[in-house]
DNA sequence: CGATTGAGCGCCCTCTGCTGGGTGCGA
DNA sequence: ATCGCACCCAGCAGAGGGCGCTCAATCG
């Protein structure tokens, strides 16, 4: 834009301080130097920052263009949300006249006229700035830079170079040894521009710019890349094309860290990370940004300008990548990122961060409850917890007794304390769960309640012929059948058959089920119509009464179960090692088991039958020695009931 | 004197990374 | 019902690359 060309120009070429501020940034300090005199406070310097020029905000000190060509509509785009916006449209011409000092320095005035005011002079505004002062000012970091990067311009210690025979500026601080060295300088101080292009009226001062300026209409590119088919208008813009695209020669080197650059502005650009400085201040809000990109697209938060446009769905954005990132929801190929600590995958690399984060880092270390071990991470802690699914941690203090359950063991441990607290209030019986006393009301004081009907058999092994009721049991059943099986599975079956000897109903199998389903999740809330139901191999028809855990001295766990079919009841014993049932690898199996274990049961037998098992089950329980328990793998909610073989 | 070199400003682009609101799902 | 978490998405800032153009200084 050549407002800032302009300005920025007149004040590197008459104040000489170094050029080394990318940028306009040049122009802040610049105006620094500037207002020194009459117009020296504060509020007048600060007028003077590029972005206050970009802005207009420079309330009466506005911008001005005198070659009109290149006035860039983006730029002024910005200044469109201004509410100095008719000033910009009015360019105001600047100029620069030297001006000799007492001390016999030479110092510079830099003329601002508005358009209105071109006839009368007095209406100019009129800056001074000494070129002595504006050399002390500088800022150490231009100075620092300078030195670091040996970037500095041959003006740039224009004292010390001074000798009896050097020729001097009088515009500036330009010495040469030679006089028409000088001569030739003198011209970079006229404003005469001779040579007018054709196109579009703008003057040049010699003829080889005006010529690369010709170019730029006619599409002119006599520079050649050697290494690809690009060329340019200037041989300078070759040199650096070559730079960034083949040679990667980086010249420009930062003092502080490994950045290097192909040229010198994107250095000092750069620099400004390590300085922090942002001259860019929104005006609208307190942002302030380090380049003028960065406060153009700022800006569209306050205009609400969109300028990238989806062309599938029409939605607009602020950013480019904005945009870029919304089209891979209609391209749809999404990329993946794994997590290197687990098998996680995210779907970009900032949820992987956040997951990261979130399970691989811990301030302190996590403890587990159940073991006290510690660990660095949600993760492994989690990892951890799940070792001790099936594992029984929680154990009872005053006997053997143990479950991976903490409620569970609370539930045993009112056998300890002999603690039945829920008191039937139709009767004087007592129970430990809650359930159990539901169940006892509805079949001793419920008379509508009606026990479901079993259902068919119509889960059949293909191996053996043997049905179930319950699909979930043939899968269990078909692990006989598996040479692949597990050892922990074929050690089951070895138990089974262990165990078969032992049982009592007509030697064989049976099934110890409920009617709640395993498979779907219908009636939920039919908790009332749990029951215990002994399978034969022949077909016959048991109801276990009771599936009672002792516990002897060593820790050995006895299932006792009651059973009845049709016509007689049964006592059945099942001899089972705790520790080994805890090696099994169907938690499911004890948690079955579990839920069979209960004070109450239901059948499916008719009202006298009931009756008749009902007395024998309380003869069960009355017993001392007899512990009901709870305490199996049962994590889940303490009325779940699934189905199992029971043998 | 023309050509070259290097600096400088400006514009635009991409890649990168963070934030914060929202959703679905399983524990 | 709630929470944690993976996932989704838009918004937006930081940093840097590349080029168009101009000009002063210097070179040959
Ligand atoms: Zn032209
Ligand atoms: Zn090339
Ligand atoms: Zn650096
Ligand atoms: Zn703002
Ligand atoms: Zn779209």
């Amino acid at each position: 834009m050549e407002v800032q060309d302009d300005i920025g120009y007149l004040s590197m070429e008459a104040v000489d301080h170094h050029d080394d501020d990318s940028q306009s940034q040049e122009l802040k300090e610049d105006a620094t130097y500037y207002v020194n005199d009459e117009e020296n406070d504060d509020q007048e310097q600060y007028l003077y920052t590029e972005a206050d020029v970009q802005e207009g905000t420079s309330s009466g000190i506005t911008v001005h263009t005198r070659e009109t060509e290149d006035g860039d509509p983006e730029v002024l785009g910005i200044d469109d949300d201004d509410d100095s916006q008719e000033e910009k449209e009015e360019y105001e011409t600047v100029t620069i006249v030297p001006s000799q000092g007492e001390s016999g320095e030479v110092s510079y005035v830099l003329i601002v006229q508005q358009p209105e005011a071109k006839e009368k002079e007095d209406d100019m505004k009129v800056f001074e700035f000494d070129e002595a002062e504006g050399d002390m000012q500088q800022t150490d970091n231009e100075e620092d830079l300078d030195d670091k990067n040996t970037v500095k311009k041959a003006t740039s210690t224009p004292k010390k170079q001074t000798t009896a025979t050097a020729h001097m500026c009088n515009y500036c601080n330009y010495t040469s040894p030679k006089r028409y060295l000088l001569s030739r300088h003198m011209k970079s101080h006229s404003e005469e521009r001779p040579h007018k292009c054709s196109v579009c009226e703008r003057g040049f001062k010699t003829l080889a710019s005006l010529q690369n300026h010709v170019n730029t209409h006619t599409g002119t590119k006599p520079h050649k890349c050697k290494y690809c088919d690009s060329a340019f208008t200037t041989s300078g813009e070759l040199v650096r094309h070559v730079r960034y695209r083949h040679t990667h020669e980086k010249p420009h080197h930062c003092s502080e860290c490994d950045y290097s650059s192909v040229e010198l502005s994107k250095l000092k650009r750069h620099m400004r990370c390590h300085t922090g400085e942002r001259p860019y201040q929104c005006p609208h809000c307190t942002y302030a940004s380090p380049d003028t990109f960065k406060l153009k697209r700022h800006l569209r938060i306050h205009t609400g300008e969109k300028p990238y446009e989806c062309d599938i769905c029409q939605a607009r954005f602020t950013q480019s990548n904005s945009l870029k990132a919304h089209r891979l929801i209609h391209t749809g190929n999404k990329p993946v990122f794994k997590c290197e600590l687990c098998p996680a995958t995210c779907g970009r690399k900032t949820d992987l961060r956040i997951h990261v984060q979130k399970l691989h880092t811990s301030e302190r270390p996590l403890k587990c409850k159940r073991c006290g071990k510690a660990f660095p991470d949600r993760y492994t802690f989690k990892l951890h917890c799940k070792t001790h699914d099936g594992e029984k941690c929680f154990k009872c203090d005053l006997c053997p007794y143990a479950s991976s359950s903490q409620r569970h063991l609370e539930s045993h441990m009112l056998v300890h304390t002999d603690q039945k607290p829920y008191q039937c209030e139709l009767c004087d019986q007592a129970f430990r769960q809650k359930q159990l006393l539901r169940r006892h009301q509805n079949l001793y004081h419920n008379p509508n309640y009606v026990p479901p009907q079993p259902r068919e058999k119509q889960h059949e092994c293909a191996e053996c012929g043997r049905s179930f009721r319950h699909k979930g049991n043939l899968i269990r059943h078909m692990a006989i059948h598996d040479p692949e099986s597990t050892a922990q599975e074929r050690q089951l079956a070895l138990k089974i058959g262990r165990q078969k000897r032992i049982q009592i109903i007509d030697g064989q199998q049976v099934e110890v089920m409920d009617d709640d389903d395993e498979d779907d999740e219908e009636d939920e809330e039919d908790d009332e119509t749990q029951m215990l139901a002994v399978e034969g191999d022949d077909g016959q028809q048991y109801v276990v009464l009771e599936v009672i855990h002792l516990q002897d001295g060593d820790g050995t766990e006895q299932t006792v179960a009651v059973v009845g079919d049709d016509t007689e009841l049964t006592t059945e014993t099942v001899m089972h090692d705790a520790t080994d049932m805890a090696d099994l690898s169907d938690p499911n199996l004890m948690s079955q088991l579990t839920d069979a274990s209960n004070d109450g049961f239901q059948s499916s037998l008719t009202e006298d039958k009931l009756e008749k098992k009902v007395a024998v089950k309380h003869e069960m329980v009355t017993e001392d020695d007899v512990k009901t328990c709870f305490g199996f793998d049962d994590d889940d909610d303490e009325e779940t009931e699934e189905t199992m073989d029971y043998y």
